[in-house]
DNA sequence: GACGTCATTGTGAGCGCTAACAATTGATGG
DNA sequence: CCATCAATTGTTAGCGCTCACAATGACGTC
């Protein structure tokens, strides 16, 4: 416990002490030139004795500048919320920027109105909304609020400035793949409905099979769960000998249970049923099979996220809508291959 | 775009509208008793009209709280960080706080002063830190901050105030399953060494073999990650047939790894070998087969730790060093019998 | 030697809010 | 009918900092 409880000193204590003005401690705390050497080190010295810390909520009330970003996201704990959030915080100190979180349950116009509440309150300069259900992004541009507001991972179709992974191009990726491999058709093990990235994949996968001159087969639906994949494994299981001999499955998870099914069903991946996943998770590299799958660069969407909003709040951009979009990488692994790579040798 | 660029309003331009004072305006936002009906009426319209919202800044100022704490942690995308950093800031606000967070990609002296600063800058009146590695630990018993700071997942032998899962008792439990199940020893895939938890784990393991008059095998060791329990899988399957029937895996991540490289082997598990692992991830489950694992409870681990945080800033709690420890649980899965339970049913 | 120039430091006025206290009003009761 | 009190509202000071500007002093120039 280094912790003190009395009242912390302030810039006029610390003026006193070092024998100059209050303002010459700002100047120095603000690394302004035109100080003298032997003040600067008189005032840097009083600083040292009295450990005294700058209080953030004045300096915050008289530069009108908090310094601070909010994020809101939901499902934090799966690989790609979490991955993003981390790269957002990493990205925002580096701009010196404080990053206050808000992680939702699900995301609703209440819940997602009641977040940018809270932030609004913790008195952010901006926002990057994680919200990939349609309905949220929706209530986004229409919720009002004082500061910019960037949305990730929405797709591209919203009125707000928005960075995204290119999910179209993904399931390009991986249905091309499946196909170049020799196989007639995909079938698909879609994401819900009502997220975005969801429709997207699948909107890639049927592009992709109706431009190679194939009827998409009728897609299934999960929840991004294992438990979801492993059910829609157990239908999938039915088909094989029917014309089914590949799924593009649209996240890893799901990929795991569907892999699990099959091979309850005695169907084997990849020389019966080649299987390909999103997200590229670090578990999937040791499913059974290794997973093939299309690997998100979450550290450039942070970034870029950050770099976006900044623009923004300081007015560099005009606030019109700016969309970022950022490629996604196919990652080829045994789970589409009748052979076996060695792991940590094949990651690229 | 719904944001306003205009310099926002005041509570000074609110009381002019509602032709009232600026300190009648703040009465009806604290929820103030004394406010006639038709007054507070008159101030909420005016508020409605303007689209007022209080500055924080200010407020923070005045009352001498920013009700904001912040958070350090590293490894944020793995599941145990991530649940735990999600049930913090769920806790936090429903106290009223806002969270800001820093995620460390490696936890050292140096980092974690750095990242007390960046959070002290930004105005939090408390910190919990995330701090599983020892070397972290010391440094935060050394450092200076203006704040208290609670200690999550550092174990019980810090001089700060902690909130912990016991994990001697979750390896307690996973080992003793293993022993009642039958075998006559059990191997241990510990975690890395800097990291209190591995260390709690393995000591776990091997007392519980002590006490039941078993030597201890020489432990392996990993590194969190599903790559080094490959690693240690291919070691363990050399050692089929030599008394090695069952091993307790620090995490499920290296479990993961550890089960592909039995089977890769020839090994089946668990027929040839049981394999339990700890802190249940939502894929373990899906695992081949299945694993057993020790389900760490943490929402609680959030609530308990911000309760605690929070008692220490009000005052409440005298700061010595209090310690709350939180109890694991076994869940048994198919891993450790010769039969697949059905996925979706066994889970509790 | 008077003047301009530059580097350095100090002064005063807020930023927008809350806390403490003062003032006003209306109701109550003897 | 006026003292008394509670309910309601207003007034005044800061909270600790930065900004704009004023003041000071050293130096060089013509």
């Amino acid at each position: 416990m280094t912790h003190i409880q009395l009242r912390p000193p302030t810039m006029a204590d610390v003026a006193r002490l070092a024998g100059v003005s209050h303002q010459t401690v700002s100047r120095v705390l603000g690394d302004h030139p035109n100080v003298r050497d032997e003040t600067r080190a008189k005032v840097l010295h009083a600083i040292e004795e009295m450990g005294y810390r700058r209080n953030s909520s004045a300096r915050a009330l008289a530069t009108r500048r908090t310094r601070t970003l909010g994020v809101v996201a939901s499902n934090t704990t799966l690989y790609g919320p979490a991955s993003t959030l981390f790269a957002l915080e990493e990205a925002a100190r580096a701009e010196g920027y404080v990053v206050s979180t808000v992680s939702l349950r699900r995301l609703t116009v209440e819940t997602l109105s009641e977040a940018l509440a809270h932030l609004s309150e913790g008195g952010v300069e901006g926002v990057i909304a994680l919200a990939p259900q349609r309905s949220a992004v929706e209530a986004l541009a229409e919720l009002r609020h004082p500061f910019p507001v960037v949305a990730v991972g929405t797709g591209s179709g919203v009125e707000i400035p928005s960075v995204n992974v290119d999910q179209h191009l993904g399931a390009r990726l991986a249905t091309g793949h499946l196909l170049a491999s020799g196989h007639r058709t995909v079938w698909h093990l879609a994401g819900p409905e009502d997220w975005q990235e969801a429709a997207d994949r699948a909107e890639g996968w049927r592009s992709t099979l109706e431009e190679a001159g194939v009827e998409p087969p009728l897609p299934l639906g999960g929840d991004w769960s294992p438990l979801s994949g492993y059910r829609a494994g157990q239908e999938l299981a039915g088909w094989v000998g029917r014309g089914l001999t590949a799924v593009f499955v649209a996240n890893d998870q799901m990929a795991l249970g569907v892999l699990r099914a099959l091979r309850e069903a005695g169907v084997r991946t990849p020389q019966d049923v080649a299987v390909v996943g999103f997200d590229d998770i670090p578990e999937s590299e040791f499913f059974a099979p290794p997973l093939t799958t299309v690997r998100q660069d979450f550290a450039t969407v942070g970034k870029r996220s950050i770099g976006l909003l900044l623009d923004l709040i300081e007015g560099r951009t005009p606030s019109g809508t700016s969309r970022i979009a950022i490629e996604p990488q196919l990652v080829v692994r045994a789970s589409t291959f009748p052979y076996i790579p060695q792991p940590g040798a094949a990651p690229g």
